[in-house]
DNA sequence: ACACTTTTTTTCGAGCAGCGAAATTAATGC
DNA sequence: GCATTAATTTCGCTGCTCGAAAAAAAGTGT
């Protein structure tokens, strides 16, 4: 049982991560710049960046000529990701919608897919069959980048495994427990990642806002689910480092309204949108929820609550008090500083704002500690593709480049 | 902005750590038997705990004459902590009593003093002098030791501050939000840590059964609050590494019944001793919770409920209903694979625990991936003060000693 | 033009890690 | 006494980072 050792393989290891990760956070830079973002020293900023580019992880960048920001002294030459070593394939799968993307090792779109699905969709074809057939698709399309695909990821809604990475359950129908993750990574011979998107939402924030990269935050999709990621000091966190947390059905009320996950009382009948829809138009609690909401309608509820209609102010107050007691109850695990809401429900957040903070205020953490700061993101600009091409680039950095050659 | 360079101080600094941990879990043994502990190879091995021999960190164990185990060969000299290295002095402050342990370097008692507490305890004398003139009097009691005296820790209950060592909230009467750590590392020039009791709870369970060393754990205490600290994959976790969580008050029920904090309807008002008294008398959920509760009488209301004594059963089915629910939420943030119920309440797990696992039942996790394992430890052995001198030592170990002199 | 200044980048030599292989040490077995 | 066995140390090597000095590549001034 031998963990952790430290020689100088992994010394360099670390420290080729850490030229990597400053590249990938804060785009090209010179050698000296890389020296103070890492803290090594010009010689092995020198020594490092040889490496990689012998490797042709990265490349020294032709100097644009940008003649106002000339002073005197050597200038200094860029270096920069090599776009061209490697490309990943990037699934998003909704409820009502797949879209698989091709992005390049800079972090270039390449190319995109976009398929709409319905309940039936994975009743029809095998899940493996349809990602595959995507996948194939996108490769014919782009053969140069696809001869370097290094990473294939998923961002899916619904609840891991705890130890392998396959689905166990999820509101999109006929995926759960197919085994789409294994076959796929057979069958074209490549790590097949899979993230539960409220993790995705998590690590997208850290790079929508850079002042919450080092904060602790708690981000809350409201749409047609409601899910959540966690990040304390910068950290993903949440069931594991794999960051997953089932936010929208933690209990609200026992025995309560029925949600598309069958059990009764989660968070999300009442705050997502068809628990909205419920609320406001009197249908009973029990009744079976419906299997997906036109962005038309959920909008339109949202203009009358603003206008002041009675049962539309009233439906969205419940589903703020059901995101704020959820929220209060979260706060005795763990307690952000930030709360975002983004989603479509971020567009309705002045009508559950007062009754979040008020289901907030009762809470000994909040009492103690005083509010966190809650605020609805509703130009979200895609954090969960952002999220999702980040974390893989990312992983490729470390995983696959960081280690010598 | 430089962070985490490696280089070969860290190297070191890391695999000296690595032998102090192996030494700190397992116990004396020889460099052979450190080498596949640590996985380092045996030169390694050799110039390392020969570095930590003239630092007199760890010292060559006389060969204890045991002709049993003797085979051929070289025999083994085992090395082990050289208890006389350092010290550290432990507060384990409760509702009703406060202790000062002093604890060598090899984890061995070597002098305490206990005291009762009554919620006036801290309003007649200040904090600070309270445990100032408790470990002076150790100090006087113990020359040699005091002498090499490296650490105070101090366990208590309540709120931290999220960002400083400092009390915010707490239910001992009188000592939050006074500045006693700062005040006694001034005044005895020495580091002084302040953990909260739940997280040492989870570091106690490690060391408790070796089992759950690697586990995700949830352990509550249930007695005179409700407390809970978590481990994931063997590393604490909860509120951050600093690992604290407020489970006894998590909501359960809104507005309902009062707990000592202030608030209404946490966990704690329904599940710690006087919640269930409270519920067993039929006294109002809104009178003011009783400061203390004598341990013969929450016992006595246990044998109640065990010879079935209506009232008595209801008032603990009422605590396992609150505690179960708060577990079912707390699982759509972190879903352990064990939960540990210890503490008093732990002798009245078989009252509450078809309430609890029916909680449980009902959450969507726990449908999908299966219920925890639910177990009560009874004979706690102390885990809080395992889990605080564990931590301080182990502390010391990664802090102090695994730095070069 | 040509020497000087400034800034970036590379080179060089030293110091310290850990490792594998070989040597040494200290017992037992015959 | 000598072979055997197992624990530990010694030796020679490689790789890493670092600080200091040198080199490179511009602009500046006379």
């Amino acid at each position: 049982m031998a963990r952790n050792v430290s020689d100088s393989d992994s010394v360099r290891r670390q420290n080729r991560g850490l030229v990597l990760g400053a590249l990938r956070v804060q785009g090209p830079m010179s050698r000296t710049a890389l020296a103070a973002a890492t803290g090594l020293s010009h010689a092995s900023i020198t020594a490092i960046t040889h490496d990689l580019i012998v490797q042709q992880i990265i490349v020294d960048l032709e100097p644009t000529e940008r003649p106002d920001a000339r002073g005197r002294g050597r200038p200094a030459t860029l270096v920069g990701f090599n776009r061209r070593v490697g490309t990943a394939a990037l699934f998003e799968i909704d409820v009502n919608r797949a879209r698989i993307s091709l992005v390049d090792y800079g972090g270039v779109l390449v190319d995109r897919i976009e398929t709409p699905l319905t309940p039936r969709t994975f009743a029809e074809t095998r899940p493996t069959q349809f990602l595959a057939d995507r996948l194939r698709q996108l490769k014919e399309r782009n053969p140069a980048e696809a001869s370097v695909l290094q990473r294939v990821a998923i961002s899916i809604q619904g609840i891991l495994d705890r130890d392998e990475p396959s689905l166990r359950w999820s509101p999109i129908s006929h995926i759960a427990d197919t085994p789409f993750v294994a076959e796929l990574s057979a069958e074209f011979a490549l790590p097949v990642a899979l993230y539960k998107r409220g993790r995705l939402l998590a690590e997208g924030a850290r790079w929508l806002d850079p002042a919450l990269s080092d904060a602790s935050v708690a981000t809350v999709f409201v749409g047609s689910t409601v899910a959540m990621g966690m990040t304390f000091r910068g950290k993903i966190l949440g069931r594991g480092e794999e960051g997953a947390t089932e936010f929208g059905h933690m209990n609200h009320l026992p025995n309560g309204a029925l949600c598309r996950c069958g059990m009764r009382g989660c968070i999300e009948a009442y705050a997502s949108d068809y628990g909205v829809l419920r609320t406001a138009y009197s249908v009973p609690e029990t009744a079976t929820p419906a299997p997906a909401v036109p962005p038309q309608e959920y909008e339109g509820m949202i203009a009358r609550a603003e206008a002041g209609n009675r049962a539309a102010t009233h439906a969205f107050n419940t589903a703020g008090r059901a995101i704020g007691f959820g929220l209060g109850r979260m706060m005795a695990v763990f307690d952000p500083s930030h709360i975002l809401v983004v989603g479509p429900g971020a567009r309705a957040f002045s009508l559950m704002k007062s009754e979040i903070l008020a289901a907030l205020a009762g809470t000994l953490i909040c009492h103690v500690n005083g509010l966190p700061q809650v605020v609805a993101y509703r130009d979200e600009r895609e954090p969960v593709f952002k999220g999702l091409m980040m974390k893989t680039l990312n992983d490729i950095d470390q995983t696959d480049f960081a280690a010598r050659a």
